[in-house]
DNA sequence: ATAACACATGAATATTTATTCAACTGTTCA
DNA sequence: TGAACAGTTGAATAAATATTCATGTGTTAT
C-alpha cells in the first residue's frame, strides 16, 4: 500500500487528510499529466509561439517562416518537427517547396486563452 | 529600414511575399508573443501542472502538496515561487501554514483546453 | 527561552533544450 | 548532367531550469 519511497506525512497533512486523500483519489492519471505538461511545453517557447501565430494566419513555407521570424531555415525546421510531432502543424509538399499550416482547431482556443490572460496587466 | 541581420529572402519567400508581408504586418508585438510563451511555459512542467490540478481541486499549504505529488516540500515551494510570479496562485497565510490556491479563472479554461488535445488520441 | 514545525531561499548539480554549423536528400531547370 | 534551391538532420555548444541540500525565517507550544 505503501512503499518506502512515499514521503512520511507532516502534522498539517493530517490535519487536513480527508481533504488531500479525496483529491488523491480523483487524481488523474500520472500519464494524462505528464501529457497536459508536455503539450503546454511546446507552447512555451517564443520561437514556436511566433510560428504558431503566423501559421494561424496563413499556411507558409519554412523560408517565408524563416524570414519573418529572421531565423535561419534550419532553426525554424527543427522547431517544426517538435510542432508537427505534437500534432500541432500539418505539412504539405508543392515541388521543392513545404508548406506549413495548422493542424487543430484546438490551438487557436489554446493560444486565446492565454492571450487573454496575458493581456490582464 | 534593414538591418544587417535580416535574413535574405528567399526565392520562394520572394514569390509569396505579399502574403509574408501581410503576415508580418499584423505580426504582435514581440514582447506580446514571449510573455505568452513565458505563460505556456509555466503549464510546461508535471510538477506545475500537478500543482495546478491539485489546487483547482482544492486549496491546499505546501505539505498537502508534497505529500499528494510524493516530492519535498522545497520542491514544491520552488516552483509554487514560479507560479505565484506568473500570477496563476495566490496564498494566504494562517499561522504556520501557508496555504494556495489558484488565482486566476483562466487557468482552469486554459487547462481544459489542452485535456481536450491530449485526449483526442 | 527553546524546541518543533511550516515554509522559503540560495547555491550547486544534473538534465533538458534551442540554436548553430556542416553535411545530406530531393526537386527543378538550364 | 549538374547547378541552384528548399528543406532536413545529426552533432556540438551554450543557455535555461528542476531538484537537492543546507540553512534561514517566522510561528506555536511547552
Amino acid at each position: 500500500m505503501v512503499d518506502g519511497l512515499d514521503r512520511i506525512r507532516c502534522d498539517c497533512s493530517v490535519i487536513h487528510g480527508d481533504t488531500v486523500n479525496q483529491v488523491k483519489a480523483m487524481m488523474p492519471e500520472e500519464e494524462k499529466l505528464y501529457d497536459l505538461a508536455e503539450l503546454f511545453k511546446v507552447f512555451g517557447d517564443s520561437t514556436r509561439i511566433k510560428i504558431l501565430w503566423a501559421l494561424s494566419e496563413s499556411e507558409m513555407c519554412v523560408c517565408d517562416l524563416a524570414f519573418l521570424l529572421n531565423m535561419t531555415q534550419s532553426a525554424i525546421s527543427h522547431q517544426l518537427r517538435l510542432l508537427k510531432q505534437s500534432r500541432l502543424v500539418k505539412n504539405r509538399k508543392e515541388g521543392k517547396v513545404v508548406f506549413y499550416a495548422l493542424d487543430d482547431i484546438h490551438v487557436k482556443q489554446i493560444f486565446g486563452q492565454g492571450m487573454i490572460h496575458v493581456q490582464e496587466k
